[in-house]
Order: C-alpha cells, then structure tokens, then sequence
DNA sequence: TATTCGTCCTGAACACTGTTCATGATGTTA
DNA sequence: TAACATCATGAACAGTGTTCAGGACGAATA
C-alpha cells in the first residue's frame, strides 16, 4: 500500500484479503478497496471482471491458507477425515466472515474446491461407491460451512452491541464449539461406516 | 394489490414474497416491492423496520407454509425426523431462493426457527442428551440449508444460459437430489443411532 | 358540529453501491 | 522514433437502503 505504482492482482486480492478481515465483508466495497490501494475504483476492473470474481479469489485464498494434515500422523481414514475438516474450518474462522465469503462462492461454483477435495481424500480411500462417497463429503462440508458461518455472525452480533438473551462468553465455549463440529462430523463419519460394513457383509 | 388503499403488514410480506418467488432475491429491493404495490418505497417503513426484518418475516412464511407430517404414519424417531427434514426442504425449493433467505435469516438469528424445531422432535424423543440431540437436528438443519441452496443457485445459472461443463439435465436428477438428501441425513441418524446404544450398553 | 388523534402514505433527499468508458501517462520493445 | 502493452484517471450511469418533514383521511373525542 504504501507504494502508490503499479499493483498486481495479487496485490489486489491481498488488500481485499486484510479488509475483509478488519472490516468484514459488508465493509468491503470496491471504493473502500480503492481507497486502500490509493487508487480510483475503477482501476480495480483492470485486475479482475468484477467483485464476484474478486470474492472468488479471496475465498481461494482462504482456503489454501488452511493448514496442511499430516496423514500418517493422523491415523485411520475417519481420523484423517476429520483432521482435515478442523483444518478447514480453522482457515474459515481465520478471517472474518471467511465461511460467508467461501459459502456464496461455492455456491456460485466459482471457486474455493480446494475445501471439498481435502475432505474426500479419507473418504475415498474406504468408500468405492464415488456418489456415496461424493454425498458423505459435501454433508461434512456443507456441515462446517453452515456452523462456522452461524458462528461468525453471530460474533458480529456480539460486537455490534446486541448482547443475546442466552448465557453470555462461557468460558469453555470455544471447545464447545470445536467440540461440537467434531461430534457432527463423527455422526456422519460413523454412519458412513456402517453403511459400509454393512454393504460388505451383504455379499 | 388492486386497492391503492392502506396496506397491512401481511401483505408487504405476501407481495415480497410473490417477487422472490418470480425474480429472486437479487432482484427482491424495496423500490421494487413499492412499485407493485403502487406506494412510495419509503411506505414500506412504516410496516417494517427495515429491509432485514421484511426477509425475516418473508423467512418465517416460507417454513410456516412446510407440508405438516403425521407422526403416526410416518414410523419411528428416524422416520419422522427424515419425514420432517424432506417436508423443510420441499418448502425451501417451494420459493426461489428459498435456502439463501432462510439461511441469512436464521444465521442473523432473527427467525426461522420453526425449522429446527420441527427436526428436533424426533431426536428429542430418543436423545436424553439435549446438547446431543442440539448439536445433531443444527446439523441436519445445515445440511438442508446447504443441499438446497447449492442447488438452487445451480437452478439460475442455468436459467441464465450458463450451461454447466457436467453432464446435462439427467432425467432421474431430481429423485437423485432427493435420495441425496435422504442418504446424507441416513447417515447422521445412523451415526447417533450407533452413539445412542454404546451409551446404553456401556452403563 | 368542531377538533384532535392515529394511521398510512408522499416526495424529496442523503449517502452509498457496482460498473462502464473514453482518455491519458509510463515504460518496454521493434 | 514509433508502436505497443500495461496500468491508471475522472466522470458518469443506474441502481441501492434509508430518513424525514409534511399531508390526507377516517375514527374517536369534546
């Protein structure tokens, strides 16, 4: 930012990266971003076709960000499994509204499928049948999608003031929570396995 | 919408949710709302606080209007919970972008919340644990949300000619979305069955 | 009958938003 | 020196949610 010359997309995408961050993605306005980058908005359309190309790019960046899983480390499948979705979801609750960002452009199938292939590696390597395996992994994703981002908006609630009628900042809620998307994640997992075992006895 | 008169708050809602329904959220503003209803966009606020409040209550309409299911017909616990599940997710594709609006509406906590409800009832009667049984029905609740708003964001791209690189409008698609979704909650019902008997057996 | 009151709406304005387009400066290559 | 790709300017367009002083009109009250 602080040189004034000439930026690359990267750069672009970097700057709407932080003030996603700082600011959350209501904030983050192509005239805000130019604002940033010292530079007038529609410079911004040199870099990229439009804001959702833009978000698409920042959603990559989030999840590429999401720490790597040692598999041998791991354990077995279900292990790797949910080692993998924790990464995620950790990448997603890095940067604000992350899981808002990422959901829209999945939705939108512009981006960001770096998220399901992590999860499906465990899965693929028990599960055979490619529809069932593809159903186990998109729930587990829509399942982090869905919780991070009812987290994080319901953190920007908090911080804007409106204190929720329901018990305030438990101190343990952080591992409530962690805990919480591990526990759905084994629901799925542990019905995925018995479908399984059950699919091999029948033969 | 004949009667330039007074307008009710009911029917603010009702005329929102005609426009969702025909054009999408995208196009669902205020000025629009206004003009159908022949009324000055700044009218609307005296029904409504403000453009989130009016989705809210357009949110609300879309579950309330959820096919109701007959407990004693459908079969056991995980019957009725996969009945309730599939009758939520008939009222969400029952309105274009029905999954986004009752998403946003439902992660800004702001109503909507007869659709978890509806899916805890069925787990509440055999899960003791209510954080278990909680933690379980949100994460159904999630995987409806996702299924059906991935798909019907999938339903207007190709409605607006961008024709998808993947194999185009199998004809069995619908039933297989359908199945999809069964199978995913099958799998969680499945996976707190298991967790339900080793709590048992382990006492 | 005259006046007040609550209800519902008008019309104009404010402060934004994403995006387009003709134009221009700057440095690299032919 | 001329041509070219790169990266920016500045103005404009068409839209957005929202606010606010004021006005019309029916019902209740004095």
């Amino acid at each position: 930012m602080s040189k004034p010359g000439h930026y690359t997309r990267e750069d672009v995408v970097d700057t709407a990266l932080r003030i996603l961050d700082e600011f959350g993605l209501a904030d983050l306005s192509m005239r805000r971003l130019a604002g940033v980058l010292e530079v007038q908005p529609s410079a911004l359309y040199w870099h990229v076709p439009n804001k959702q190309t833009l978000l698409a790019l920042v959603a990559d960046q989030i999840i590429d960000r999401a720490a790597t899983v040692d598999h041998a480390v791991a354990g077995d499948w279900k292990a790797i499994t949910l080692a993998e979705s924790i990464a995620i979801r950790d990448a997603l609750l890095a940067f604000r509204d992350g899981a808002e960002v990422v959901s829209s452009t999945l939705a939108l199938g512009l981006g960001a499928d770096g998220a399901l292939a992590r999860i499906r590696v465990g899965i693929d390597a028990v599960c055979p049948d490619v529809e069932m395996a593809r159903i186990a992994s998109e729930s587990i994703l829509f399942l982090i999608l869905g919780q991070v981002w009812h987290e994080q908006q319901r953190m920007q609630a908090d911080s804007l003031g409106v204190v929720s009628p329901t018990v305030a900042a438990d101190p343990a809620d952080l591992n409530l929570d962690s805990d919480s998307l591990g526990f759905s994640i084994e629901l799925i997992l542990g019905g995925l396995e018995k479908k399984l075992t059950l699919k091999h006895e029948s033969r």
